[in-house]
DNA sequence: GCTGAAATTGTCATTTTTGCCCTTTTTTAT
DNA sequence: ATAAAAAAGGGCAAAAATGACAATTTCAGC
């Protein structure tokens, strides 16, 4: 069985990530190998486009591009507003039936094009806030790694393109192929979600001052029991008034604040010491290690134990340490 | 507390993996950012080098190089010939002090100025047999992933450059950077083995025909109770001198063998299906569970389940069956 | 200072969720 | 084989969140 030649384009933009950019070409250059190895011919050939240069690029594919790829973008702002011969490039393809794949703030890009709309995409955790607001008419999943919505393609971290190429190496021949490929570049190919790797950071910023004290208190007292009853007393305000200007200020209801008070503090006592996970519990404020786990789960998308195998390291001996 | 600034380079060699080189700079780029939030300035200067300018770089670092690194080599040969320009100028800064650093085929090279004579190192499990039989002098362990040995660092993978990465921020600032790095990247900070993504493809290249037959006798046999004297027997030898000439041929003890087999087929399920690890080791010849699990864990390095997280992702509808 | 619309707050019955207790199953370690 | 740890699931009372609606406050515009 043969495949014809997929036809890959990277973009290479002003402040793109550059180890995206060449990982992705020597990605399909090792797919390619892995393929020779199991009798399919090269299934995948790469060009990198240069986003000045669109008009007449360097190297002319033959047909037309089955895969675009917008890389993550390194430079704090440029995504925001690619070039309009940028998205007349990428939307042109899209009609003519390539799939768009973006990465990390790629998604900018993609979503300036207006292809997004009605879409489930997803970007890096720390751009979803700003993604929302900028494109509310394109629903974000900052928890996925990767969303295939068929003809669009989104992945989330800066380095995803791993996981994002591995995608197209599984869509584009086999899942066989893919996980050798896998196993040859030395990475997971099982799914992943951005939800493992994302931290809890309250916003302290949004201006009610009473709030934001009730906020410093459970920072303090996060691993004692507490009800919203006594914090809406502690604040002066009626339970419901409480509730209500809680949600306006923080996004998030005191039990789910607190949930991931407390989870994000049993995360950083979980990857840093080797404590038990009822001692963790304990330490949090759970007196239940069930309910401790439900909740965890509910959170990071993972068991203790798997997110205590993917983070724990012991602490190795530092510049300082050596020193003395 | 400020850290004087780590200078850093990275030897850009001909068929380097671009991907490696630039993903480090960025890697430490990165670094820098997330160490200016912690309260601590720049830690890393990163200088590309480009091995046909070393006499006269293009950017010259103020101080001597603290580090240096030796990425992997795409190109298939060459990383086996390095020049001397290459190898002394790794040798004078070693002797000036520099931790030197390899990934993956990058090992080759560090092994040719002579420095890794007594040295415990790791390279990519493609390159260890050919590695071994280079440099004997050389103690090469490629179930590692990483192997720090003070002013000596070697890492097994194509991508193992973040892993090294992460050493390395780990080590001139201190682990609680090192992982908030990693949340940033959404990579894995635990520590990992090779052994985890190695597969067992038996040799049948070593001309002794008998064996081979007995090897071709077990690949269709292996989920059954196998004895050794059963297999001389076939073999029409004597129990001792089969055994002598299975271990001569395969380099492996027929049961280890057996083993290696055994567990080989169980990841092709565990990584392929849903099967339940009972019915898993019932498939590849054990009766019992606990039996199954201890060999699993002495040849991958991880339980199975550990193996299913990091591997087992559902199939994909691939391009044929989207088609139909 | 008054007025009226808009925003905020309070009350309360209803629905949903949570945390804790328990048991069972699966996985891991000895 | 046995013990221990981890994960999963069900039941339940208490707590929390919701929605509707009434009461109150705010404040621009007259």
């Amino acid at each position: 069985m043969t495949i014809s030649a997929i036809q890959v384009g990277i973009l290479h933009y002003p402040g793109a990530l550059l180890s995206a950019v060449q990982g992705m070409a020597e990605q399909f250059y090792l797919a390619n190998k892995i393929c020779h190895q199991n009798g399919l011919g090269d299934v995948f050939q790469t060009y990198i486009f240069d986003s000045r240069q669109l008009s007449n690029p360097l190297n002319q594919p033959a047909g037309e591009l089955q895969v675009i790829i917008l890389p993550p973008c390194l430079d704090d702002r440029s995504y925001l507003a690619p070039e309009n011969v940028v998205t007349d490039w990428v939307k042109q393809h899209h009609q003519n039936g390539s799939i768009i794949c973006s990465v990390c703030a790629g998604a900018f890009v993609l979503a300036k094009t207006g292809l997004l709309k009605g879409r489930r995409v997803t970007t890096h955790w720390a751009l979803a806030e700003e993604f929302a607001r900028l494109y509310p008419e394109t629903e974000i999943d900052c928890n996925k790694l990767l969303i295939n919505d068929g003809d669009i393609i989104t992945a989330g971290g800066l380095m995803s393109w791993i996981d994002l190429g591995l995608e197209l190496v599984a869509q584009f021949t086999n899942t066989q192929v893919m996980r050798q490929l896998g196993k040859y570049l030395i990475v997971d190919t099982g799914p992943r979600e951005q939800s493992y790797y994302r931290s809890f950071t309250p916003r302290l910023d949004h201006g009610d001052e009473i709030i934001v004290r009730v906020q410093h208190q459970l920072q303090r007292n996060f691993n004692n029991p507490i009800m919203v009853k006594a914090m809406a007393q502690q604040a002066h305000l009626s339970e419901r008034t409480f509730l209500r200007r809680f949600v306006a200020a923080t996004g998030l209801k005191p039990t789910q604040y607190l949930q991931q008070l407390r989870i994000q503090k049993a995360c950083e006592l979980i990857e840093a010491s080797g404590m038990s996970f009822e001692k963790v519990a304990e330490g949090v404020g759970y007196e239940d290690l069930s309910a401790f786990r439900k909740t965890f789960i509910k959170i990071t998308g993972q068991t203790p134990k798997e997110f205590r195998k993917r983070f724990f390291r012991a602490a190795p001996a530092s510049a300082e340490t050596q020193k003395q």
